[in-house]
DNA sequence: GGTCAACCTATACGCAGGTATGGATGGCGC
DNA sequence: GCGCCATCCATACCTGCGTATAGGTTGACC
């Protein structure tokens, strides 16, 4: 506690950001994608009363194409829309690596499309004609898991983005050391002197705001950039 | 690895088990639960002829007083019985920690009732009458799930038995150590001497079978043992 | 009462980690 | 060309870590 004194400011030789963590702002954003116009007002009144920001949508292109939508933290998604299937969508949104969590409704589903939506990841699966309270708890479930996604990806982010500001050199200490290697073992396995590795090791250390070793093996277990040559444990041979 | 040689046979001081991992062997078993003579026993022979163990039960009470049965890999399971509802019966394997990949049947089964099962944790949900290649693929996906499920326990079982030969201190020098605590800061949190700390780290270190600080963090990790007083980095003050 | 495990301490030595000082090289952009 | 950056190295010094040696005190168990 008192025993080091930690000073990071008076350093000119490294500039290291400190990055901000994305923060949720105001009421939830839902998205409706149905190709009935009556369903659509109807949701939009409903979540809306029920203070969230709505968007709706006739067909899915609209939505991808719509940019505020990216932010949403759920789609309400029709399974049985006109142009294409509903769980396709959900495909494509896996694919484009948009992970917001995805209510899917319908009127005339059976069971084997309840498991496939399910199984693709669906927070719920709503069948007309809809109970408001049904709605309501399904959003309100999906608003919740969008909520813990986005602080655990604001997490990694933010390591990741420390992690964006070291050299290559830095990245290949980086992983040695916290695979549990000595500074010795670093510099042979990289060909360099101990010095040299003891000198990307403290820049590295300042650069990631890693107040110790065992800081540092937990950003490392983050981004999974740990030599990955051994069982689970135990130092790299 | 050559420069420090690690000998840990010639001392007596602690004896340092090294737990087994539990192994799968032979053919997985699948277990049936369904009130229907004909289903368990179309089920069976289906099962048998893939290779599988097979026992079947006409109700989850016999399910669950059999000793054998804890070592399912797949449990098929009717949501339709007589005494109990399926769904309940999953409820009931959560409770007891019995973490066995599920795989509901149902004869006139409708959507909530599949979303409800899908969002226990069900692997597959199958609709009678069952298509032979659908029971073999869902039973597959499940046998699956659990050979994952059985390896990742049985790292964590490892780590787990290690810890438990720790003695009280060592385990409060483990959670400050793992926190990224220096020997001085671990002394004066638990009122100790310096050298004390190292004797219990070494002990520590030896018995949790740890190459490294790097190993002993993420051993930590696994175990959830660390002091989590701080947000998610940085040395607890 | 003896034995053992767990716990604690002091001194001392060697090695590992970290930083400072003082260099050197090569690539890139203005 | 010049500045800037990343990379590399050597020497030196201080701190931290790990172990060995050599004790001590409790409390449980036979």
């Amino acid at each position: 506690m008192g025993d080091r004194t930690i000073v990071d400011g008076g350093r000119s030789g490294d500039a290291v950001p400190t990055p901000a963590i994305p923060v949720q702002e105001g009421p939830a954003l839902v998205c409706v994608i149905d190709d009935d116009a009556d369903v659509r007002c109807a949701m939009e009144s409903l979540l809306r009363s029920a203070d969230y920001r709505v968007l709706t949508f006739a067909t899915p292109d609209e939505y991808l194409a719509c940019a505020e939508a990216v932010d949403a933290a759920c789609l309400l998604l029709d399974v049985y829309l006109d142009g294409a299937d509903g769980l396709e969508v959900q495909q494509a949104l896996h694919d484009r690596s948009i992970a917001v969590p995805v209510v899917l409704m319908t009127g005339q589903g059976d069971i084997p499309m309840t498991v496939r939506g399910m199984k693709a990841g669906a927070v719920d699966f709503l069948t007309k004609p809809f109970a408001e309270q049904d709605v309501l708890r399904a959003v309100g479930e999906a608003v919740a898991l969008d909520g813990r996604r986005r602080s655990a990806r604001g997490q990694d982010d933010a390591v990741h983005t420390l992690y964006a500001t070291l050299t290559p050199r830095e990245r290949d200490v980086m992983g040695l050391v916290t695979a549990g290697l000595m500074n010795k073992q670093v510099a042979a396995k990289l060909a360099l002197s101990e010095v040299t590795v003891k000198i990307h090791r403290g820049n590295l250390m300042r650069k990631m705001h890693a107040q110790s070793l065992a800081d540092l093996v937990r950003m490392a277990e983050t981004l999974g950039a740990r030599e990955r040559t051994v069982t689970r444990y135990g130092a790299a041979g």
